[in-house]
RNA sequence: GCUCCAUUAGCAUAGUGGCUAGUGCAUCCGACUUUCUAUCGGAAGACAAGGGUUCGAUUCCCUUAUGGAGUACCA
Protein backbone atom coordinates (compact mmCIF):
# COMPACT_ATOMS: atom_id res chain seq x y z
CA UNK A 1 0.00 0.00 0.00
CA UNK A 2 1.24 3.33 -0.92
CA UNK A 3 2.51 5.57 1.78
CA UNK A 4 0.32 8.78 2.30
CA UNK A 5 1.66 11.53 0.69
CA UNK A 6 2.98 14.28 3.84
CA UNK A 7 4.97 17.42 3.35
CA UNK A 8 6.22 19.97 5.23
CA UNK A 9 6.58 23.86 5.22
CA UNK A 10 9.56 24.86 7.67
CA UNK A 11 10.18 28.47 8.24
CA UNK A 12 11.75 30.01 10.54
CA UNK A 13 10.31 32.30 12.58
CA UNK A 14 12.95 34.85 12.30
CA UNK A 15 10.94 37.73 10.13
CA UNK A 16 8.12 37.89 7.46
CA UNK A 17 7.85 35.48 4.82
CA UNK A 18 8.86 36.50 1.40
CA UNK A 19 7.53 35.73 -1.64
CA UNK A 20 10.09 33.04 -2.19
CA UNK A 21 8.69 31.62 0.64
CA UNK A 22 5.50 32.15 -0.19
CA UNK A 23 6.13 29.66 -3.08
CA UNK A 24 7.45 27.56 -1.15
CA UNK A 25 4.53 26.88 0.69
CA UNK A 26 2.32 27.15 -1.86
CA UNK A 27 4.06 24.30 -4.15
CA UNK A 28 3.87 22.13 -1.28
CA UNK A 29 0.39 22.89 -0.46
CA UNK A 30 -0.63 21.98 -4.48
CA UNK A 31 1.64 18.62 -4.30
CA UNK A 32 -0.01 17.50 -1.59
CA UNK A 33 -3.32 18.38 -2.39
CA UNK A 34 -2.76 17.10 -5.89
CA UNK A 35 -2.15 13.23 -4.31
CA UNK A 36 -4.68 13.76 -1.89
CA UNK A 37 -2.40 14.15 1.40
CA UNK A 38 -1.23 16.55 4.21
CA UNK A 39 0.43 19.67 4.33
CA UNK A 40 2.03 20.38 7.53
CA UNK A 41 3.54 23.62 9.24
CA UNK A 42 6.57 23.32 11.24
CA UNK A 43 8.08 26.54 13.00
CA UNK A 44 11.94 25.72 12.95
CA UNK A 45 12.84 28.02 15.97
CA UNK A 46 15.98 26.19 17.15
CA UNK A 47 18.45 29.38 17.34
CA UNK A 48 16.47 31.46 19.96
CA UNK A 49 19.12 34.57 19.12
CA UNK A 50 16.90 35.29 15.60
CA UNK A 51 13.46 34.71 16.72
CA UNK A 52 11.07 37.47 15.95
CA UNK A 53 8.25 37.86 17.71
CA UNK A 54 4.95 37.86 15.57
CA UNK A 55 6.76 36.07 12.96
CA UNK A 56 4.83 32.83 13.47
CA UNK A 57 1.43 34.61 13.56
CA UNK A 58 2.02 36.63 10.12
CA UNK A 59 3.24 32.89 8.61
CA UNK A 60 -0.01 32.02 9.53
CA UNK A 61 -2.56 34.52 8.70
CA UNK A 62 -0.34 34.77 5.08
CA UNK A 63 -1.06 31.25 4.23
CA UNK A 64 -4.77 31.62 5.75
CA UNK A 65 -5.07 35.21 3.52
CA UNK A 66 -3.92 32.89 0.28
CA UNK A 67 -6.24 30.41 0.76
CA UNK A 68 -3.32 27.48 1.09
CA UNK A 69 -4.17 26.63 5.21
CA UNK A 70 -1.82 24.07 6.93
CA UNK A 71 -3.77 20.73 7.53
CA UNK A 72 -1.32 20.42 10.96
CA UNK A 73 0.76 22.85 12.45
CA UNK A 74 0.96 24.99 15.44
CA UNK A 75 -3.09 25.66 17.14
CA UNK A 76 -3.77 23.25 14.73
CA UNK A 77 -2.37 19.91 16.40
CA UNK A 78 -2.12 16.49 14.42
CA UNK A 79 -0.59 13.26 15.58
CA UNK A 80 2.65 14.12 15.13
CA UNK A 81 2.94 17.55 17.48
CA UNK A 82 4.35 19.43 18.68
CA UNK A 83 4.86 21.78 15.97
CA UNK A 84 7.29 23.86 16.89
CA UNK A 85 10.73 22.88 17.43
CA UNK A 86 11.51 24.76 20.75
CA UNK A 87 9.01 22.50 21.69
CA UNK A 88 10.29 19.25 20.89
CA UNK A 89 13.44 20.03 22.36
CA UNK A 90 13.55 17.31 24.63
CA UNK A 91 13.76 14.98 21.88
CA UNK A 92 16.71 15.72 19.53
CA UNK A 93 19.34 14.49 22.31
CA UNK A 94 18.61 11.38 21.86
CA UNK A 95 19.27 10.89 18.75
CA UNK A 96 22.29 12.97 18.90
CA UNK A 97 23.69 10.31 21.16
CA UNK A 98 22.66 7.48 18.64
CA UNK A 99 24.85 8.57 16.39
CA UNK A 100 27.12 9.04 18.44
CA UNK A 101 26.84 5.61 19.76
CA UNK A 102 27.05 3.98 16.37
CA UNK A 103 30.06 6.04 15.75
CA UNK A 104 28.67 8.65 12.91
CA UNK A 105 29.50 11.42 15.21
CA UNK A 106 31.41 12.93 17.50
CA UNK A 107 31.39 14.93 20.90
CA UNK A 108 33.72 18.23 19.70
CA UNK A 109 34.78 20.75 22.22
CA UNK A 110 36.81 23.14 19.89
CA UNK A 111 35.77 27.00 21.23
CA UNK A 112 33.95 28.94 18.32
CA UNK A 113 37.07 31.84 19.18
CA UNK A 114 39.24 28.53 18.47
CA UNK A 115 37.38 27.71 15.13
CA UNK A 116 37.32 31.31 14.17
CA UNK A 117 41.01 31.84 14.20
CA UNK A 118 42.04 28.64 11.96
CA UNK A 119 38.84 29.94 9.29
CA UNK A 120 40.97 33.23 9.58
CA UNK A 121 44.13 31.61 9.33
CA UNK A 122 43.89 29.10 6.14
CA UNK A 123 41.83 32.00 4.47
CA UNK A 124 45.00 34.51 5.04
CA UNK A 125 47.08 31.70 3.54
CA UNK A 126 44.32 31.28 0.72
CA UNK A 127 42.91 27.88 1.99
CA UNK A 128 39.69 26.98 3.30
CA UNK A 129 39.48 25.48 6.18
CA UNK A 130 37.34 22.44 6.51
CA UNK A 131 36.31 20.69 9.97
CA UNK A 132 36.66 16.90 8.43
CA UNK A 133 38.71 13.57 7.69
CA UNK A 134 41.48 15.21 7.03
CA UNK A 135 42.21 17.48 10.77
CA UNK A 136 39.66 16.43 12.66
CA UNK A 137 42.44 14.30 14.45
CA UNK A 138 44.54 16.89 15.02
CA UNK A 139 41.28 19.40 16.62
CA UNK A 140 39.52 19.25 19.95
CA UNK A 141 37.49 16.08 20.26
CA UNK A 142 36.12 12.99 21.03
CA UNK A 143 37.99 11.57 18.49
CA UNK A 144 41.62 12.93 19.02
CA UNK A 145 41.04 12.37 22.85
CA UNK A 146 40.99 9.09 24.93
CA UNK A 147 38.11 7.28 26.01
CA UNK A 148 38.56 9.20 29.36
CA UNK A 149 40.05 12.29 28.53
CA UNK A 150 36.35 12.87 26.69
CA UNK A 151 34.84 11.20 29.58
CA UNK A 152 36.43 13.70 31.83
CA UNK A 153 35.53 16.51 29.95
CA UNK A 154 32.32 15.51 29.93
CA UNK A 155 31.86 15.46 33.62
CA UNK A 156 33.54 18.74 33.66
CA UNK A 157 30.61 20.20 32.43
CA UNK A 158 32.98 21.55 29.09
CA UNK A 159 30.65 23.49 26.58
CA UNK A 160 30.76 20.52 23.71
CA UNK A 161 28.98 20.54 20.02
CA UNK A 162 28.25 16.77 18.38
CA UNK A 163 29.74 16.67 14.81
CA UNK A 164 28.76 14.68 12.06
CA UNK A 165 31.89 12.16 11.44
CA UNK A 166 31.25 12.62 7.25
CA UNK A 167 32.80 9.83 5.38
CA UNK A 168 35.55 9.91 3.71
CA UNK A 169 36.22 8.66 0.30
CA UNK A 170 33.04 7.86 -0.80
CA UNK A 171 30.94 8.73 -4.16
CA UNK A 172 27.31 9.55 -3.17
CA UNK A 173 24.65 9.55 -5.44
CA UNK A 174 21.74 11.34 -4.76
CA UNK A 175 17.96 12.10 -6.42
CA UNK A 176 16.05 15.43 -6.57
CA UNK A 177 13.11 15.21 -8.28
CA UNK A 178 13.54 18.62 -10.05
CA UNK A 179 17.05 18.23 -11.20
CA UNK A 180 17.69 14.01 -11.56
CA UNK A 181 21.05 12.56 -10.82
CA UNK A 182 23.64 13.99 -8.14
CA UNK A 183 26.88 13.25 -7.80
CA UNK A 184 29.16 14.23 -5.11
CA UNK A 185 32.54 13.13 -3.27
CA UNK A 186 32.24 13.03 0.46
CA UNK A 187 35.56 13.87 0.81
CA UNK A 188 34.50 17.72 0.20
CA UNK A 189 31.77 17.54 3.16
CA UNK A 190 32.78 18.75 6.83
CA UNK A 191 31.78 18.16 9.59
CA UNK A 192 28.63 20.13 10.48
CA UNK A 193 27.46 20.54 13.80
CA UNK A 194 24.56 18.71 14.71
CA UNK A 195 23.98 19.88 18.49
CA UNK A 196 24.41 22.84 19.58
CA UNK A 197 26.34 23.86 23.11
CA UNK A 198 23.46 25.20 24.35
CA UNK A 199 21.00 22.01 24.17
CA UNK A 200 19.10 23.04 20.70
CA UNK A 201 19.70 20.77 17.84
CA UNK A 202 20.75 22.72 14.62
CA UNK A 203 18.73 22.64 11.68
CA UNK A 204 19.98 19.63 10.01
CA UNK A 205 19.39 17.34 12.88
CA UNK A 206 16.65 18.48 13.68
CA UNK A 207 14.96 19.15 10.19
CA UNK A 208 15.57 15.25 9.79
CA UNK A 209 14.44 13.66 12.81
CA UNK A 210 11.17 15.75 12.52
CA UNK A 211 10.80 14.83 9.05
CA UNK A 212 11.18 11.33 9.68
CA UNK A 213 9.04 11.28 12.88
CA UNK A 214 6.20 13.40 11.06
CA UNK A 215 6.41 11.11 8.12
CA UNK A 216 6.88 13.14 5.47
CA UNK A 217 7.32 11.75 2.09
CA UNK A 218 8.63 14.56 0.41
CA UNK A 219 10.60 17.19 1.17
CA UNK A 220 9.72 20.49 -0.73
CA UNK A 221 12.12 23.11 -0.59
CA UNK A 222 14.35 26.51 -2.26
CA UNK A 223 16.90 25.72 -4.25
CA UNK A 224 19.51 27.06 -1.28
CA UNK A 225 18.81 23.89 0.78
CA UNK A 226 20.67 21.46 -2.06
CA UNK A 227 24.31 22.27 -1.11
CA UNK A 228 22.84 20.24 2.24
CA UNK A 229 21.12 17.68 0.41
CA UNK A 230 24.33 15.59 1.26
CA UNK A 231 24.53 15.57 4.74
CA UNK A 232 20.91 14.98 5.16
CA UNK A 233 21.09 12.02 3.00
CA UNK A 234 24.12 10.78 5.15
CA UNK A 235 22.05 11.01 8.33
CA UNK A 236 19.37 9.04 6.89
CA UNK A 237 21.44 6.58 6.45
CA UNK A 238 23.23 6.79 9.57
CA UNK A 239 19.93 6.24 11.52
CA UNK A 240 19.47 3.44 8.74
CA UNK A 241 16.03 5.04 8.02
CA UNK A 242 14.40 5.38 5.00
CA UNK A 243 14.78 8.76 3.13
CA UNK A 244 12.14 11.15 2.04
CA UNK A 245 12.25 12.51 -1.91
CA UNK A 246 13.34 15.46 -2.67
CA UNK A 247 12.99 18.29 -4.78
CA UNK A 248 14.59 21.95 -4.78
CA UNK A 249 13.10 24.70 -6.28
CA UNK A 250 14.71 27.31 -8.14
CA UNK A 251 15.65 30.95 -6.21
CA UNK A 252 13.79 34.11 -7.35
CA UNK A 253 16.14 36.64 -8.57
CA UNK A 254 16.31 40.20 -8.84
CA UNK A 255 13.83 42.33 -11.39
CA UNK A 256 17.25 43.56 -12.42
CA UNK A 257 20.80 43.36 -10.97
CA UNK A 258 22.50 40.56 -10.04
CA UNK A 259 21.63 37.89 -6.85
CA UNK A 260 18.02 36.58 -5.49
CA UNK A 261 15.72 39.13 -4.64
CA UNK A 262 15.49 40.64 -1.53
CA UNK A 263 13.64 43.26 0.49
CA UNK A 264 15.30 46.19 -0.96
CA UNK A 265 14.87 45.19 -4.12
CA UNK A 266 11.26 45.66 -3.39
CA UNK A 267 11.84 49.22 -1.90
CA UNK A 268 13.60 50.10 -4.69
CA UNK A 269 11.22 49.20 -7.58
CA UNK A 270 8.11 50.06 -5.64
CA UNK A 271 6.59 46.53 -5.52
CA UNK A 272 6.01 44.54 -2.49
CA UNK A 273 7.91 41.59 -1.36
CA UNK A 274 5.98 40.60 1.22
CA UNK A 275 2.06 38.91 1.42
CA UNK A 276 1.04 41.09 4.12
CA UNK A 277 2.38 44.21 5.72
CA UNK A 278 5.12 44.09 8.29
CA UNK A 279 6.19 47.06 9.64
CA UNK A 280 7.35 49.59 6.80
CA UNK A 281 7.09 47.26 3.75
CA UNK A 282 3.48 46.93 2.09
CA UNK A 283 2.34 43.56 1.82
CA UNK A 284 0.79 42.34 -1.72
CA UNK A 285 -2.62 42.49 0.10
CA UNK A 286 -2.22 45.89 1.50
CA UNK A 287 -1.50 46.81 -2.16
CA UNK A 288 -4.42 45.40 -3.55
CA UNK A 289 -3.60 42.37 -5.12
CA UNK A 290 -6.60 39.73 -4.90
CA UNK A 291 -4.65 36.29 -3.30
CA UNK A 292 -5.95 34.50 -6.39
CA UNK A 293 -3.83 37.02 -8.46
CA UNK A 294 -0.79 36.21 -6.16
CA UNK A 295 -1.09 32.62 -6.01
CA UNK A 296 -2.04 32.13 -9.56
CA UNK A 297 1.69 34.49 -10.61
CA UNK A 298 3.87 32.64 -7.75
CA UNK A 299 2.88 28.81 -9.10
CA UNK A 300 4.05 30.32 -12.71
CA UNK A 301 7.52 31.62 -11.39
CA UNK A 302 9.64 28.26 -12.32
CA UNK A 303 6.46 26.12 -12.26
CA UNK A 304 4.55 25.89 -15.99
CA UNK A 305 2.07 23.71 -16.94
CA UNK A 306 3.25 22.90 -20.39
CA UNK A 307 0.28 24.34 -22.60
CA UNK A 308 -0.32 28.23 -23.24
CA UNK A 309 -2.99 28.39 -20.16
CA UNK A 310 -1.56 31.01 -17.86
CA UNK A 311 -4.71 31.74 -15.61
CA UNK A 312 -5.36 29.27 -13.06
CA UNK A 313 -7.61 29.40 -9.90
CA UNK A 314 -6.48 27.58 -6.70
CA UNK A 315 -8.35 24.33 -7.87
CA UNK A 316 -7.06 23.78 -11.62
CA UNK A 317 -3.66 24.67 -9.63
CA UNK A 318 -3.86 21.64 -7.53
CA UNK A 319 -4.96 19.37 -10.99
CA UNK A 320 -2.55 20.74 -13.25
CA UNK A 321 0.62 20.94 -10.73
CA UNK A 322 3.41 18.37 -10.79
CA UNK A 323 7.11 18.89 -9.58
CA UNK A 324 8.27 17.53 -12.80
CA UNK A 325 7.26 20.43 -14.51
CA UNK A 326 9.42 23.16 -11.86
CA UNK A 327 12.31 24.87 -13.97
CA UNK A 328 15.92 24.30 -13.20
CA UNK A 329 17.22 27.56 -13.09
CA UNK A 330 16.29 30.77 -11.12
CA UNK A 331 13.38 32.93 -12.04
CA UNK A 332 13.86 36.25 -12.32
CA UNK A 333 10.93 38.20 -10.95
CA UNK A 334 8.74 40.55 -13.12
CA UNK A 335 6.78 42.76 -10.86
CA UNK A 336 5.18 43.64 -14.26
CA UNK A 337 3.53 40.65 -14.67
CA UNK A 338 2.08 40.68 -11.29
CA UNK A 339 -0.35 43.55 -12.12
CA UNK A 340 -0.77 41.81 -15.70
CA UNK A 341 -2.21 38.50 -13.30
CA UNK A 342 -4.35 41.20 -10.92
CA UNK A 343 -5.98 43.09 -13.88
CA UNK A 344 -6.97 39.62 -15.47
CA UNK A 345 -8.32 38.67 -11.79
CA UNK A 346 -10.06 41.67 -11.39
CA UNK A 347 -12.01 40.82 -15.01
CA UNK A 348 -13.49 38.43 -13.86
CA UNK A 349 -14.94 39.37 -10.17
CA UNK A 350 -18.29 40.38 -10.34
CA UNK A 351 -18.87 43.88 -10.39
CA UNK A 352 -21.21 43.54 -7.24
CA UNK A 353 -18.23 42.41 -5.23
CA UNK A 354 -15.85 44.89 -6.78
CA UNK A 355 -18.13 47.86 -6.38
CA UNK A 356 -18.51 46.87 -2.32
CA UNK A 357 -14.59 46.79 -2.99
CA UNK A 358 -14.79 50.47 -4.54
CA UNK A 359 -17.53 51.59 -1.61
CA UNK A 360 -14.82 51.68 1.16
CA UNK A 361 -13.14 54.49 -0.64
CA UNK A 362 -16.42 56.34 -1.18
CA UNK A 363 -17.36 56.72 1.80
CA UNK A 364 -16.68 60.44 1.17
CA UNK A 365 -19.54 60.47 -1.50
CA UNK A 366 -23.01 61.76 -0.75
CA UNK A 367 -24.93 58.64 -0.61
CA UNK A 368 -27.56 59.56 -2.87
CA UNK A 369 -25.25 59.57 -6.01
CA UNK A 370 -24.31 55.98 -5.32
CA UNK A 371 -27.59 54.05 -4.78
CA UNK A 372 -29.07 52.09 -7.08
CA UNK A 373 -26.46 50.04 -7.98
CA UNK A 374 -24.81 53.43 -9.55
CA UNK A 375 -21.62 51.97 -8.13
CA UNK A 376 -21.79 48.76 -10.23
CA UNK A 377 -22.63 50.40 -13.18
CA UNK A 378 -19.24 52.61 -12.83
CA UNK A 379 -17.04 49.68 -12.61
CA UNK A 380 -18.57 47.68 -15.37
CA UNK A 381 -17.52 50.93 -17.24
CA UNK A 382 -13.93 51.63 -15.86
CA UNK A 383 -12.70 47.93 -14.52
CA UNK A 384 -11.93 47.22 -18.42
CA UNK A 385 -8.44 49.46 -17.68
CA UNK A 386 -7.81 48.54 -14.02
CA UNK A 387 -5.17 46.68 -12.81
CA UNK A 388 -6.44 46.87 -9.07
CA UNK A 389 -9.93 48.43 -7.19
CA UNK A 390 -7.59 51.20 -5.81
CA UNK A 391 -7.48 52.53 -9.44
CA UNK A 392 -11.26 52.97 -9.61
CA UNK A 393 -11.15 56.50 -8.21
CA UNK A 394 -8.66 57.74 -10.59
CA UNK A 395 -10.30 56.29 -13.47
CA UNK A 396 -13.39 57.42 -12.38
CA UNK A 397 -14.12 60.46 -10.19
CA UNK A 398 -15.83 62.00 -12.56
CA UNK A 399 -18.75 59.66 -12.11
CA UNK A 400 -18.96 60.85 -8.70
CA UNK A 401 -18.08 64.49 -8.92
CA UNK A 402 -18.84 67.21 -11.60
CA UNK A 403 -14.87 68.16 -12.92
CA UNK A 404 -13.53 71.58 -11.15
CA UNK A 405 -11.06 72.02 -13.11
CA UNK A 406 -10.08 70.61 -17.08
CA UNK A 407 -6.89 68.84 -18.01
CA UNK A 408 -5.19 72.45 -19.38
CA UNK A 409 -2.81 70.85 -22.12
CA UNK A 410 -6.45 69.54 -23.28
CA UNK A 411 -8.37 72.93 -23.15
CA UNK A 412 -5.25 74.65 -25.04
CA UNK A 413 -6.04 72.21 -27.50
CA UNK A 414 -9.50 71.04 -27.89
CA UNK A 415 -11.42 74.77 -26.82
CA UNK A 416 -11.43 76.80 -29.52
CA UNK A 417 -13.19 80.53 -29.79
CA UNK A 418 -16.31 78.29 -31.26
CA UNK A 419 -16.41 75.50 -28.69
CA UNK A 420 -18.76 77.54 -26.13
CA UNK A 421 -21.75 77.89 -29.01
CA UNK A 422 -21.11 74.12 -30.47
CA UNK A 423 -21.35 72.54 -26.73
CA UNK A 424 -24.14 75.48 -25.89
CA UNK A 425 -26.19 74.49 -29.07
CA UNK A 426 -25.88 70.75 -28.03
CA UNK A 427 -27.76 71.28 -24.67
CA UNK A 428 -30.40 72.60 -26.53
CA UNK A 429 -30.02 68.85 -28.75
CA UNK A 430 -30.48 66.85 -25.69
CA UNK A 431 -32.66 68.89 -23.71
CA UNK A 432 -35.79 67.58 -24.94
CA UNK A 433 -34.69 64.19 -24.98
CA UNK A 434 -36.52 61.54 -22.80
CA UNK A 435 -34.97 58.58 -23.42
CA UNK A 436 -31.28 59.22 -22.31
CA UNK A 437 -29.51 56.03 -23.48
CA UNK A 438 -26.41 55.14 -24.26
CA UNK A 439 -27.46 54.38 -27.93
CA UNK A 440 -30.25 57.17 -28.17
CA UNK A 441 -27.81 60.09 -27.28
CA UNK A 442 -25.13 59.11 -29.65
CA UNK A 443 -27.53 58.86 -32.43
CA UNK A 444 -28.81 62.15 -31.82
CA UNK A 445 -25.35 63.82 -31.37
CA UNK A 446 -24.10 61.84 -34.57
CA UNK A 447 -27.30 63.11 -36.34
CA UNK A 448 -26.89 66.87 -35.13
CA UNK A 449 -23.20 66.82 -35.91
CA UNK A 450 -23.99 65.53 -39.27
CA UNK A 451 -27.04 68.14 -39.78
CA UNK A 452 -24.94 70.97 -39.07
CA UNK A 453 -21.81 69.52 -40.99
CA UNK A 454 -19.45 69.79 -38.41
CA UNK A 455 -16.64 67.45 -38.00
CA UNK A 456 -16.53 64.96 -35.10
CA UNK A 457 -13.33 66.38 -34.14
CA UNK A 458 -14.96 69.90 -33.57
CA UNK A 459 -17.18 68.23 -31.17
CA UNK A 460 -16.32 65.26 -29.15
CA UNK A 461 -13.12 66.10 -27.80
CA UNK A 462 -14.84 69.43 -26.30
CA UNK A 463 -17.41 67.27 -24.88
CA UNK A 464 -15.45 65.04 -23.34
CA UNK A 465 -13.27 67.11 -21.70
CA UNK A 466 -16.90 68.99 -20.20
CA UNK A 467 -18.57 66.27 -19.17
CA UNK A 468 -15.18 64.55 -17.52
CA UNK A 469 -12.44 67.21 -16.60
CA UNK A 470 -9.93 65.54 -18.66
CA UNK A 471 -9.20 63.33 -22.47
CA UNK A 472 -9.73 60.07 -20.46
CA UNK A 473 -12.58 57.63 -19.73
CA UNK A 474 -14.60 55.07 -21.45
CA UNK A 475 -17.15 55.88 -24.34
CA UNK A 476 -18.24 59.28 -23.70
CA UNK A 477 -22.21 58.33 -24.52
CA UNK A 478 -21.98 55.08 -22.29
CA UNK A 479 -20.34 58.10 -19.30
CA UNK A 480 -23.22 60.82 -19.89
CA UNK A 481 -26.24 58.27 -20.10
CA UNK A 482 -24.82 56.90 -16.56
CA UNK A 483 -24.32 60.63 -15.15
CA UNK A 484 -28.12 61.20 -16.83
CA UNK A 485 -29.52 64.22 -18.01
CA UNK A 486 -29.40 66.66 -15.45
CA UNK A 487 -25.79 66.48 -15.02
CA UNK A 488 -24.52 66.05 -18.15
CA UNK A 489 -26.42 68.94 -18.95
CA UNK A 490 -25.18 70.74 -16.00
CA UNK A 491 -21.66 70.24 -16.49
CA UNK A 492 -22.01 71.39 -20.20
CA UNK A 493 -23.07 74.55 -18.70
CA UNK A 494 -20.70 74.65 -16.35
CA UNK A 495 -17.82 74.59 -18.62
CA UNK A 496 -19.38 77.12 -20.95
CA UNK A 497 -19.31 79.38 -17.73
CA UNK A 498 -15.79 78.23 -16.66
CA UNK A 499 -14.00 78.16 -19.64
CA UNK A 500 -16.42 80.91 -22.06
C1' G B 1 39.20 29.74 -3.56
C1' C B 2 36.38 25.07 -3.22
C1' U B 3 31.64 22.18 -4.02
C1' C B 4 27.02 21.79 -6.31
C1' C B 5 23.21 23.76 -9.70
C1' A B 6 21.82 26.35 -14.00
C1' U B 7 22.12 28.99 -19.23
C1' U B 8 16.04 29.53 -25.50
C1' A B 9 14.33 37.07 -27.42
C1' G B 10 14.48 42.88 -22.35
C1' C B 11 11.72 39.26 -18.82
C1' A B 12 9.02 34.52 -17.84
C1' U B 13 8.92 30.18 -20.47
C1' A B 14 7.28 25.97 -24.45
C1' G B 15 9.54 22.64 -27.63
C1' U B 16 12.46 19.36 -30.95
C1' G B 17 18.43 14.89 -33.31
C1' G B 18 16.22 17.23 -39.43
C1' C B 19 9.84 21.50 -42.12
C1' U B 20 9.40 29.37 -41.33
C1' A B 21 11.84 27.53 -32.79
C1' G B 22 5.56 28.40 -30.11
C1' U B 23 3.18 31.54 -26.05
C1' G B 24 2.54 35.56 -22.31
C1' C B 25 4.48 40.35 -20.25
C1' A B 26 7.19 44.62 -21.91
C1' U B 27 8.47 47.47 -26.68
C1' C B 28 7.09 49.65 -31.57
C1' C B 29 3.27 50.41 -35.42
C1' G B 30 -1.83 50.35 -36.98
C1' A B 31 -7.34 49.93 -36.08
C1' C B 32 -11.60 51.14 -33.08
C1' U B 33 -15.21 57.39 -38.45
C1' U B 34 -10.15 61.11 -34.07
C1' U B 35 -9.93 60.22 -25.50
C1' C B 36 -6.96 56.24 -23.22
C1' U B 37 -2.47 53.62 -19.12
C1' A B 38 -8.31 49.62 -22.10
C1' U B 39 -9.61 46.38 -26.38
C1' C B 40 -8.48 44.38 -31.26
C1' G B 41 -4.81 43.65 -35.26
C1' G B 42 0.23 43.61 -36.79
C1' A B 43 5.77 44.03 -36.32
C1' A B 44 10.51 43.44 -34.37
C1' G B 45 13.20 40.26 -31.12
C1' A B 46 16.20 34.10 -28.85
C1' C B 47 18.52 28.49 -28.87
C1' A B 48 25.89 31.94 -24.31
C1' A B 49 30.77 30.54 -27.02
C1' G B 50 34.07 26.81 -28.89
C1' G B 51 35.00 21.89 -29.75
C1' G B 52 33.24 17.02 -30.57
C1' U B 53 29.42 12.59 -31.64
C1' U B 54 26.26 12.41 -36.09
C1' C B 55 24.36 12.30 -42.84
C1' G B 56 22.44 16.34 -39.71
C1' A B 57 22.32 19.38 -33.25
C1' U B 58 19.25 24.57 -30.05
C1' U B 59 18.32 19.39 -28.57
C1' C B 60 23.59 14.27 -26.70
C1' C B 61 29.03 14.73 -24.65
C1' C B 62 33.35 17.86 -23.23
C1' U B 63 35.68 22.64 -22.34
C1' U B 64 35.18 27.83 -21.52
C1' A B 65 32.28 31.97 -20.17
C1' U B 66 28.35 33.88 -17.46
C1' G B 67 24.73 33.58 -13.55
C1' G B 68 23.10 31.36 -8.87
C1' A B 69 23.52 28.83 -4.20
C1' G B 70 26.37 26.86 -0.26
C1' U B 71 30.88 26.97 2.25
C1' A B 72 28.36 29.26 10.71
C1' C B 73 27.40 26.14 17.53
C1' C B 74 21.70 30.57 10.94
C1' A B 75 17.93 28.45 9.04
Amino acid sequence: MPQKVRVRFAPSPTGPLHIGGVRTALFNYLFAKKHHGDFVLRIEDTDQNRYVEGAENYIVEALNWLGIPFDEGPSQEGEFGPYRQSERKHLYEKYALELIEKEHAYYAFDTPERLDFHRKDHEAKGKTFIYNWHNRLKLDNSLSLSNEETKAKLDSGAPYVVRFKSPQDEKLLLHDIIRGAIEIDTNVLDDKVLFKSDGMPTYHLANIVDDHLMEITHVIRGEEWLPSLPLHQLLYNAFEWAAPEFAHLPLIMKPVGKGKLSKRDGEKGGFPVFPLSWNESRGYRESGYFPEAVLNFLALLGWNPGTEQELFSLQELVETFSLERVTKSGARFDPEKTKWYNHQWLQKKPNEELASLFDSVLKEIPQDVRNEGYVEKVVELIKERADFVTDFWELGDYFFEAPTTYQEKAVKKQWKDDTPTIISQLTMVLEPLTDFTSENVEAKVKNWIGEQGLSFGKVMPPLRLVIVGDMKGPHLFDIMALLGKAESLARMEKAIRVLG
